[in-house]
DNA sequence: CGCCGAGTTGAACTGAATCAAGAAACGTGG
DNA sequence: CCACGTTTCTTGATTCAGTTCAACTCGGCG
């Protein structure tokens, strides 16, 4: 068990009861910031995006592939109003997970927790990798390695959502990836 | 209870039996590179680093003030051996919680996993927050942000670990706190 | 003393941002 | 199926924050 991808399995057969399918359409906004977000999910197919708008620029936070969580995490773990707003940028069917679904559930199955932290144990270490390309990588090598991880990001999706997530420009991503 | 400092009193009173006091000396290395790190220190005074070398170069990832938690987190999560080393940045006086100890104490008391796992999502947030700052901010504006968390830090501790900790040169972060 | 690590300063360089203008692609209605 | 407007993407010129490399200063400590 390592990355959270390797939980994908573990986690939809213990947590089956409190998991309801959903399905978005392309462009389909999913949660509005200032409001809060209940709600976790699991991508089965398709793409997620969170994003907010900072000085009146899009950004985007985070990309969930098939297999990947996401969810507007300031509102998920604190309950309070999120910045951040959900959308599918592509036809997506995903696993709805309910936070209080989920407390309950957890709390009529303790022995479940040690699973949920150590899901949550395996974002933080892919948060962490982020960190270090930040600081350490190039606008190119960061687009490169988010390329390898995901061939199908770069076809339709905005090259906006991509520069701003790997913390660049659109210009300077237009002129990365073509040379 | 949102920040990780606020966590501190209910996971010291929670958490008593597993918590072992240790003192380090000022320059102490607390735990090296290669080994796995069974500990996760909870600071009660002093500060102490995580730091490893790429390409040569010492790279601070993380300070631990009085009330933060450190450890190697690629080891203490994963039990692998860890990239990072641990070391105490002045004489400091933390609780000291053996991964194991940890574990066996959770399977005994499964109404602290929440506690955990809570504990574990506020630490989440913490980094999110340092991608943010990554991003967004200037050299200038983090060294800022920082100094003003902790302005300790600045007196005593060299110069290039705070400046590895912002993604800066040494030189660069002479030049910003003079200004 | 003289050395050594830590910090500062300077000058040249560079990756990426910014600002501005076009080109291409895309959808929508006729 | 084409025409038009909008959005997305590319390209160019300029600027700037931060890096790099190198030399120099300072303070302690043998």
């Amino acid at each position: 068990m390592s990355t959270v991808k390797d939980f994908r399995q573990e986690i939809t057969e213990n947590f089956a009861p409190v998991l309801i399918e959903r399905n978005f359409r392309k462009g389909e906004i999913i949660h509005n910031a200032g409001k809060v977000c209940p709600h976790l999910f699991l991508v089965n197919s398709g793409i997620l995006r969170a994003f907010y708008f900072k000085d009146g620029k899009d950004i985007t936070a985070h990309f969930a592939f098939a297999h990947e969580a996401i969810t507007a995490p300031d509102s998920f773990i604190l309950e309070k109003p999120s910045k951040y707003n959900l959308e599918a940028l592509e036809d997506s069917r995903v696993f709805c997970v309910n936070n209080n679904d989920l407390e309950n559930y957890l709390a009529q199955h303790p022995h479940l927790e040690k699973l949920a932290r150590k899901f949550t144990q395996a974002i933080y270490l892919e948060l962490l990798e982020r960190i270090e390309s930040l600081v350490f990588l190039s606008a190119r090598e960061r687009y490169q390695n988010l390329f390898q991880r995901n061939p199908e990001l770069v076809l339709g999706v905005n090259l906006g959502y991509i520069a701003s997530y790997l913390g660049i420009t659109q210009e300077t991503l237009s002129r990365i990836r073509l040379q």
